[in-house]
DNA sequence: GTCTATATTGTGATAGAC
DNA sequence: GTCTATCACAATATAGAC
């Protein structure tokens, strides 16, 4: 039914501006206004193609999600060894993250004033419900860790606290990026210093800490 | 000036309302008109009080700011041994949020959205501009860590590293606290177990990382 | 200090021409 | 599919009585 060609092309410019305001305003602080301006479009076009302020925010959310998401996912549940899902995850996460820097501030954010968007957005992720999609990948990690505790070649952890060290680690310090750049005073070039310093020592600082 | 008394007792039954609802919503999403009923005043005190919302929003930010964060710095630039501050600050950080589990998220967004108030901040906290303010601490735990390296009973680290991993790993698992509920599919009592288990390992976790 | 009533602007959303 | 014009309402803020 279409005509120009250019309506999938239009989407997707919208799509772009909006998860650019989104991120620099915060879902709520976003005007369709200003989104419209950033696409080049006009304002009634948003709504042609998402209906409402709410369901583009879902849209933008759900696709975000799935930028940072299931990489990390994948290694975890993967057959590589404890040592090299580490260094895979730190070496993607900090990767995707150097290239998109505010996205775990974003969705942190979007994560506390919309929980329920987590629950549809898990569903993406895999077509599986979200209620145990996290006990699947911390079950699995649970094995690998009691092996090699039972080899001693690791100290004991729980699977829970493995994953959430491993990502607390990866994403916090984008997500307090603004923070860290005025407490450390620095400039753009200091964050990036700090984060390429972090590509070199993270894994083995986590690696460390597990070793018995 | 003041008559009844009710003054100062208002501002803060304000000023906590203020809080409450800046926190579920949001800075953006949060509403005078909840914001009044939560405090069981009328729209227009609000006003008399703080001229403003944005006015509104940076009280309670500063307030918040005041509450999170001197203990850490106050631990870091003190004299303790490395061990100890690590022990500290994870104790203070995990028992304080525990109280107010939602302030990291409430704080990161906030910041991520008006970085320009983490200026006024840090001014706050000690009187001091911000731009060097985490320099200083920085710089302290160098000095303690080079001596430590050298005396062979640590590994080296940059001092903005331990930092930034220690702050990551105490306040990120409470500002993604919803995500975590969903994905590991938790109810309330799922997130205070793994708190609980959180406090008993993650100083020994993050100790051993530096062991040489 | 606290309230009621109102002004004023901003903003999401729709109707309808092209 | 895209635009212009407009509606309807929500939300901040103020004026003024008590």
């Amino acid at each position: 039914m279409e005509m120009a060609g250019e309506d999938q092309e239009t989407e997707q410019r919208i799509l772009d501006a909006a998860h650019a305001v989104f991120v620099r305003r915060g879902t709520e602080g976003a005007r369709m206004q200003e989104i419209a301006e950033e696409a080049g479009v006009n304002k009634a076009l948003l709504h042609y193609y998402f209906r409402s302020k709410d369901k583009l925010a879902e849209a933008v959310f759900q696709r975000a999600g799935r930028r940072l998401f299931p990489s990390v996912i994948a290694t975890l549940l993967s057959d590589l060894t404890l040592e090299e899902k580490v260094r895979r995850v730190v070496d993607i996460e900090l990767d995707n993250l150097s290239a998109s820097p505010f996205l775990p501030g974003y969705v942190l954010c979007e994560i506390n004033h919309h929980p329920e968007r987590v629950a549809q957005l898990a569903g993406a992720l895999a077509g599986q419900p979200v209620e145990g999609f996290g006990r699947g990948i911390a079950a699995g990690l649970q094995a690998q860790i009691d092996a090699q505790v039972a080899a001693g070649t690791l100290r004991p952890i729980a699977a829970e606290q493995f994953m959430a060290n491993l990502l607390s680690l990866c994403l916090f310090p984008f997500a307090a990026q603004p923070m860290l750049r005025a407490v450390m005073g620095w400039g753009p070039e200091g964050f990036e210093r700090f984060t390429a310093e972090r590509k070199r020592t993270l894994a083995d600082f986590f690696l460390n800490a597990l070793r018995p």
